[in-house]
DNA sequence: GCACGTTGATACATTTGGTGACAAAACGGC
DNA sequence: GCCGTTTTGTCACCAAATGTATCAACGTGC
């Protein structure tokens, strides 16, 4: 599968979760963090808290087996018809040059540059936050989405994770680290992108 | 439901199969008709044909009863988590600037600005509550629909969560604080933002 | 193995907003 | 007007949420 994907694009994926080797939930995971091809997930696993982790960890639709193969092709349609037409977000950010508010991000190089002539590198961790942030602009994403996004991962209840990518984030890119005005909190929420994005071509 | 759907707009309807007089696949092709708000279908008929025909006539999902609450949950986050957009549910406000009094709101700064040259900035939850009152100028707000809009819980019968709330705005945007007259206090009815607001741009 | 950078965990400081108490204001009946 | 009652305003306190410094674990390149 890694092979065909980094081969070809495919619309959509239908996922078992019972596999010899690495499980259904993992490869979700993966892919979930890798982009956002929407996932079928399909097991015989009928219990709910494994449809609700499922997805909960990015599944688009969880399908328990015994299944009817006409309900697999309404499932399937009913998710290309919210996905195909959607170009409201931005697309892939990779190989890109992105301009937000007074900083434009250079993504193949990892480098920030300011308007003041600065420039400052990110890490892995803090240009993966980043894109996912630009890639929404102004939607409020909870922790919890934020760490299934960057490294496909559930938070724990006393997680401090997200709060602290976000802290080193803002660091490289608040012009007041004190009053962050770029990446704002949404008390009991989680966090948002509050600018205008624009993607250099 | 239609009225509803009249004056105010939504992210989502949850909507039940067996219901008396109009049924909710009829509902459905009607809601597909209008637009594109998203439809999760919800019935006691576990039936792999009603199943198919509500996704075949548009609905997103469709979840059997009894289901699992949390499982509805986790399926109604994967619809938004497709349908995007919801920027914050601040239709109109995301990105903008407000004029209103004497007064204007920057909303992706969360910076109030007065005509004496003073900025004050706003908490996130002064924020929102601002922003609700904005969206409807003129219109008297119970305390229980202000309780439902800025953090979608019910009020208790003796919560002064709300007027707390309203209090620590006024502080922030009237001019006299003794004599109220942006936000006006309507006795046994609620608050009123009494004041015409001018979205620029 | 060692120096280095990155990242998650932990601990602690700070901020925010809900709660309950009480004061002030509004209202109604007289 | 006067009083009692209800409603509203706001203060002080506290629990919860958040920000971040620090440390440990881990990997990487030399």
């Amino acid at each position: 599968m890694d092979a065909a994907l980094a081969e070809d694009s495919y619309d959509l994926i239908v996922l078992d979760v019972m596999m010899p080797g690495e499980d259904g939930l993992s490869v979700c995971r993966r892919l979930r963090v890798a982009g956002s091809i929407p996932i079928l997930m399909l097991t015989a696993l009928g219990d709910d808290d494994d449809r609700i982790r499922g997805l909960d960890l990015g599944a688009d639709d969880y399908l328990p087996k015994p299944f009817n193969p006409r309900e697999l092709v309404s499932r399937v349609r009913a998710i290309l018809r919210r996905t195909s037409h959607r170009e409201n977000g931005i697309g892939h950010l990779a190989g890109r040059r992105v301009k937000f508010s007074h900083l434009e991000l250079d993504y193949d190089q990892a480098v920030l540059a300011s308007n003041d002539g600065t420039a400052v590198p990110l890490t892995s961790g803090e240009l993966k936050l980043l894109s996912i942030f630009l890639e929404r602009p102004r939607a409020t994403l909870r922790r919890d989405e934020l760490a299934l996004l960057t490294a496909g991962r559930e938070l724990g209840p006393l997680d401090r994770t997200i709060d602290n990518q976000v802290s080193r984030l803002r660091r490289k890119i608040e012009p007041d680290i004190l009053r962050p005005r770029i990446i704002r909190t949404i008390r009991n929420e989680g966090y948002c992108l509050s600018c205008d994005v624009e993607v250099i071509e």
